[in-house]
RNA sequence: GGCGGCGUAGCCAAGCGGUAAGGCAGAGGUCUGCAAAACCUCGAUGCAUCGGUUCGAUUCCGAUCGCCGCCUCCA
């Protein structure tokens, strides 16, 4: 069985197929770089990444979008605060996004549009939409008639007959037609940044840009379109009503969400003082692997609840992986298989990837993957594993590894004071003076590098935080 | 008010019509100079509650309770 994925416009698990063989293309939206990233955002970067992984390892070429917001309310009011221009004050935050995507290891996107930069995109879109009807204009701004596009709700499951519930109606709602009318061009204001175009002197509609930018990278229709579950509506409902009514065919066959992650329980919010960003908890010495785990491992349309205690069990949980690969590295066997070992691999693969298949089910696949980390060492104990078995071990490792994005084992070098240590031990040891052998070790313990003595001689690695 | 999601052992979390994966924590044991790691054994007659459909429901349907979210340019 192929890939399936959950779309978020028929609310059904469906069969996944690219509109052009073997090549999927992806929008992703991105930050809107007002401030850091938070770890919630980070979610949903982080099981895009999965998902781009998993498409790239079922042979698919991935031709991957990320907008960058760097013109919105929120940055222009940040950059105001800030004193700095606004190219300036986002230049930061962008910057900083790519950092943590580092720290994370996040694959890079093919493309990562900055919307200032596709003004002109944006400028012919709008262009399109007024010929064809769908605009009106009002005090200068220019706004998309619902109206117009009968299809209209079909993605957030919103009665087109009635209104959308009892929005807030605020003073810029007073110029439209119909309070979910939305803005794709807004007219100059005093002191804010603005763009003279054909439409006048103005900035693009928040909704405008993931629709020009997505199609001029990717067509007018692509396979599938990301967020997070907010975006439903009105942003991606808002996309569709744009760039259909402007082409006339379909925008995007696959709509997914990702749900959101809380903290503690609560939403997070900066009021209630919960906002985790990626650097923070760098800095507080948290494994950015253990992070990337824990927010990985539950699955994506079901909301995440981050706590320190479930990051400690998501780094001891990968602790366990790290010691296998570490085993796996030092040990060697015999040439040949025995075919209890071999099966288990080939269960726990074809587990993984079934798992992985059916919508991302990161849990099950990790079911799977422990159930062989226990089979392994077992074999091992037991010498029921040949050089073949092993290499089909660390195979299926390595497939973890490239699909969760998280490198096992222990890497890294020693300072040299602490391997003579490590040496020092080793020869108290052999000659059976435990008390210095002990004394060494907590010395060693005390400096973060646990000693583990194996039949195959001291291994250390560093303490997880 | 409208729309949506979630509720499985102490904690995290799969499964979603055929009799409850996996991880963490905990207990006992094997191994070890002692540890650590690893391995073995132990945990829900039970999947929020109450009804219904069915030979059979954690899985489907209905109601109720609780939590989270969107409807405000929040992933």
């Amino acid at each position: 069985m192929g890939l399936r994925f959950y779309n978020t416009l028929t609310r059904q698990e469906e069969d996944f197929l690219p509109l052009r063989p073997g090549e999927v293309r992806l929008y992703t939206c991105g930050p809107t770089v007002y401030d850091y990233a938070h770890i919630g955002n980070f979610r949903t970067y982080l099981w895009e990444d999965l998902l781009r992984r998993h498409l790239e390892h079922r042979g698919f070429r991935v031709i991957q979008v990320m907008n960058l917001t760097d013109v919105d309310d929120k940055t222009i009011a940040n950059a105001r605060e800030a004193g700095l221009a606004l190219e300036e004050y986002t230049r930061r935050y962008i910057d900083a996004f790519f950092e943590d995507l580092d720290a994370l290891g996040i694959e890079r996107a093919e493309q990562y549009p900055r919307a200032t930069a596709h003004i002109p995109e944006m400028v012919r879109l709008v262009l399109r939409l007024r010929e064809k009807g769908h605009l009106y204009e009002s005090r200068g701004s220019l706004y998309f008639k619902i109206d117009t596009f009968p299809a209209y709700g079909r993605l957030a499951h919103v009665d087109p007959g009635t209104r959308a519930g009892h929005a807030r109606i605020d003073a810029d709602e007073y110029e439209k037609d119909d309070p979910r009318d939305f803005a794709v061009w807004k007219m100059r204001k005093d002191g804010e940044p603005y763009w003279d175009t054909e439409l006048g002197a103005g900035r693009p509609g928040w909704h405008l840009e993931c629709s020009a930018m997505s199609m001029k990278y990717l067509g007018e229709t692509f396979d599938i379109h990301t967020g997070g579950v907010d975006n439903i509506f009105p942003h991606h409902e808002n996309e569709i009503a744009q760039s259909e009514a402007a082409t006339g065919t379909t925008f995007v066959r696959y709509w997914m969400h990702a749900a959101h992650l809380i903290v503690d329980g609560e939403k997070m919010s900066k009021s209630r003082g919960n906002v985790h960003t990626v650097r923070d908890l760098r800095q507080r010495g948290f494994d950015s692997r253990a992070l990337r785990y824990l927010l990985l491992s539950v699955h994506y349309r079901k909301p995440l609840n981050f706590t320190f205690e479930g990051l400690a069990q998501s780094q001891a949980a990968l602790s366990r992986l790290d010691d296998l690969a570490f085993r796996l590295e030092r040990e060697d066997r015999p040439a040949g298989g025995h075919p209890e070992l071999r099966t288990a691999v080939e269960a726990a693969r074809a587990g993984m990837l079934e798992a992985l298949d059916a919508d991302l089910n990161t849990a099950g696949a990790l079911g799977h993957l422990f159930d062989l980390v226990r089979e392994a060492h077992s074999a091992l104990d037991a010498s029921r594993a040949g050089r073949e078995d092993l290499k089909a071990v660390r195979e299926t490792l390595a497939l973890f590894e490239a699909i969760f994005g998280i490198r096992l084992g222990q890497h890294g070098i020693l300072e040299a004071e602490i391997e003579a240590l490590i040496k020092r031990r080793v020869e108290a040891r052999a000659s059976r003076d435990f008390a210095q052998a002990d004394r060494i070790r907590d010395d060693l313990a005390q400096r973060g590098i646990v000693l583990e003595d194996t039949p195959q001689g001291v291994r250390w690695k560093r303490k997880g935080s």
